[in-house]
DNA sequence: TAAAGTTGAGAACATTCGTTCTCTATCCAA
DNA sequence: TTGGATAGAGAACGAATGTTCTCAACTTTA
């Protein structure tokens, strides 16, 4: 049952692909047969419903973003250049080529209202970034109230930059950051 | 032919909070026909498609969110106040009951990729708010690099707050922009 | 008053799409 | 080799939905 493990891997890889691109409900299953070349019998054997492929698309890109933010910070040794790591990483995930917005944010707005599943899977994944926010700053030895903050430009971020097409929205971010971690440092 | 405009804003009225509650594609043509007591063959004498009513109802929600942040502008003097009066707006917003998240924001996740004109409004609203701000930091005699800045943090708080569920997000991100302020003044 | 035109309600249509079903081919055991 | 079972491909099904069509009611005008 190896090999069904990695057709569940190939199917979410896909699906990932596609939802973030096209929107959830925009993407058919056939395309997703289509793109993965995996029978829709098949497919429907590896997972419930095209519901259930989502939620494993979510828990997908919530581990990709989670080792993200961990590798950028994993470059820099100061929680202060760990925290402003954060807008470097949204920076080369602005400029890949294919952003479109966080996914999360996407699928809550599309599906969020429908599928409680969808906006619980999207509060986890902020929920889990404010806590790595707010260990940060703890770390630097900042007041907690800068966590929020510095988690609300990075979605500013994120929301700007997909719909101006513009990554300068992470430089500005990244610029803002830097002035409130360092009035809140020098208090 | 009065009517038929009053017709097409009660349609418009109900589309706006039918969309905005549960997602564009989640509502049919026939549950707008129920909500508004308007019939099917009526609704599309009123408008071209369902795509039409969308592109109305974001026009709308343009118009609605400018007079709003300029209301609470119009309640204090100076441009600092006026800046800051955004995240006030924004946090009688998040508390209103029914706050989803920017609707320029869901409709461009759920719809910007398949209809380029989603896409275009979403910009265009974008838009108009970064130039409202810049004209705002223009007139407090700060940098232009605050505005991106101050836009950012509304942008962060309304995915934040809608998200979480909690209008603490108005307060994070006006607690922020009235640090960026001052830091961008006495420069 | 009567005929012609207009409007409206909602039934109907055609398409799309998630999901299931059928039939075929392959593989393994005896 | 043969019989049986398993898995896969894709055709088929049934529900949902945007849009149009039909027919009846009403209005207007001569």
């Amino acid at each position: 049952m190896e090999e069904r493990r990695a057709a569940q891997k190939a199917a979410i890889d896909a699906a990932d692909r596609l939802f973030y691109a096209r929107g959830i409900q925009a993407v058919t299953m056939d395309e997703l047969r289509a793109e993965t070349g995996i029978s829709l019998k098949k497919l429907y054997s590896l997972f419930d419903s095209k519901q259930a492929i989502l939620l494993a698309v979510l828990a997908h890109r919530h581990e990709l973003w989670t080792s993200g933010i961990a590798r950028a910070a994993g470059a820099v040794s100061t929680p202060r250049d760990k925290l402003l790591s954060v807008y470097d990483f949204l920076h080369g995930w602005f400029t890949d080529g294919n952003y479109r917005g966080c996914g999360f944010i996407n699928a809550f707005g599309e599906l969020g209202a429908t599928v409680p599943a969808v906006a619980l899977a999207a509060r986890k994944q902020k929920d889990s970034f404010q806590r790595y926010v707010a260990g940060l700053v703890e770390q630097a030895g900042a007041p907690a109230s800068l966590a929020p903050q510095l988690a609300i430009l990075a979605e500013g971020a994120q929301t700007t930059a997909a719909i101006s097409g513009s990554a300068d929205a992470a430089h500005s971010a990244r610029d803002a950051a830097e002035i409130l971690i360092d009035a809140a440092l020098q208090r």
